[in-house]
DNA sequence: ACAGAGAATTGATCTACATCATGGAGATGA
DNA sequence: TCATCTCCATGATGTAGATCAATTCTCTGT
């Protein structure tokens, strides 16, 4: 099967530029064209396909322009570790920084469009926009934060808060692209949060129950709304959040 | 209590070259003297003291000379969560980049000699030797593979995999620099293991008690020697190793 | 439209680790 | 020197979540 051919303007990235990135860049420098040479859309992704696998070598980081990826490793005895979830305007791909080498593979959860930044270019890049640097830097620590409060989360808490964590992480990230906080999709099955929160899926599975049961959620499969969003909130203690 | 006063030569850090990032751009470059202008031997700290709090502008990363550091974070309720131990040779505090704030308490848990290093003397410097800005994101990248290699240890593993692993991960980075990777003094306490494991201090106490009664460890209190490198290792599953 | 695979939910049982509790061994300080 | 404190070890008991199992629901492809 082909991915489904979605019609793609020939135009340069612009949703590109909503990306954590990108947008800061454009406003500090308003100088666009000399991002659109740096970066480039992709053809769209159907569910299931790879941006690049683990032990490929590493030459771009991608940002989402829609959908979205998840990423996970695979140790000696074949099972995957979930390490993240990227959603629209992010950026995932440096887990190759350290020796050019991915550490994870990247997989669409859905039908997901995404831009490609070549490394190398954008180092040039950089070299002239000092900020540039330092931008990027910032968005790789934010990866250290996210993935630090992950390890208390995994440490410390308990299948409810780590999983109201979760839904709490993902609306308000959607939240900050201007997309509902409140009702979202989720893209990921059951099994992917769990391993993600190391836990069971039917672990997983009830907890969702038992949210819903307590009027925290109402969610049918993948669909979520949730109904109290302070009460979630109170389920859950990490460290300062991001 | 003041700090004892070590005696210091007043000459420049010439064990921080040992460190990762400084070592290989002192053989790139041959350049030390432009590097000893950015690198700067601070006072040793004694055991407790801090090198920088949660909260603390960010201004600095630092590289260890000898001793050894525990990173912690706490959260709203006042809990510590331990977020990694470094040791002689290895760089830390990059976690305040993201927002010139750091996420994390730096303590000494030992006596211990850093090397401060500047991160705006820094960028002037690695805007004009391009690939040193490259191995700093190739060591913010090492933090990145680490913790997520600490989320799948946390996610997946049982308690003996997790204390096994910290132990040949231990072991591995005092090799690294040529140190004794077999017979070694933890410097952290079992509490701190526990907290950084996800473990109470029982469960990480049992568990070396029977370490030792299995031959793969002789441990007196703090003093480990590894009898059964292989042995520890078959314990261990992870996400290909760094 | 139907067959088969995968995703999700719910129940019953089991277990690794947490929790609670106690005692000893080393440090630290008056 | 003795009192206090922190760290470590080990035993007894409890429990959250894993594991095993069964059912329903939802996609996918022919």
């Amino acid at each position: 099967m082909q991915a489904p051919k979605l019609s793609i303007k020939p135009t340069n990235c612009h949703d590109c530029r909503m990306s954590t990135l990108c947008l800061p860049l454009a406003m500090e420098y308003g100088d666009l064209d000399r991002l659109d040479k740096v970066i480039q859309r992709t053809k769209p992704l159907h569910k299931n396909q790879s941006v690049f696998y683990a032990g490929d070598a590493f030459s771009s980081v991608y940002a989402i322009r829609s959908g979205s990826i998840k990423a996970y490793c695979v140790s000696d005895d074949g099972t995957e570790q979930v390490t993240g979830f990227y959603l629209p305007g992010e950026i995932f791909g440096w887990d190759g920084i350290a020796d050019d080498t991915h550490k994870n593979t990247a997989v669409a959860l859905e039908t997901t469009a995404v831009c490609e930044i070549p490394f190398n270019k954008f180092e040039e890049l950089s070299a002239s926009i000092p900020t540039l640097q330092r931008h990027f830097m910032q968005l790789m620590a934010r990866e250290i934060t996210s993935d630090q409060q992950l390890i208390t989360l995994l440490g410390k808490n308990s299948a409810e808060e780590r999983i109201a964590s979760l839904l709490l992480s993902i609306s308000g990230r959607l939240g900050r692209r201007k997309l509902s906080p409140t009702r979202f999709r989720l893209p990921m099955s059951r099994a992917d949060i769990g391993n993600y929160l190391g836990l069971t899926v039917e672990t997983v599975s009830r907890v969702f129950s038992r949210f819903q049961a307590s009027g925290y959620i109402k969610c049918d499969k993948k669909e979520v709304e949730i109904l109290n969003l302070s009460g979630l909130s109170n389920l859950v203690q990490t460290c300062a959040e991001a």
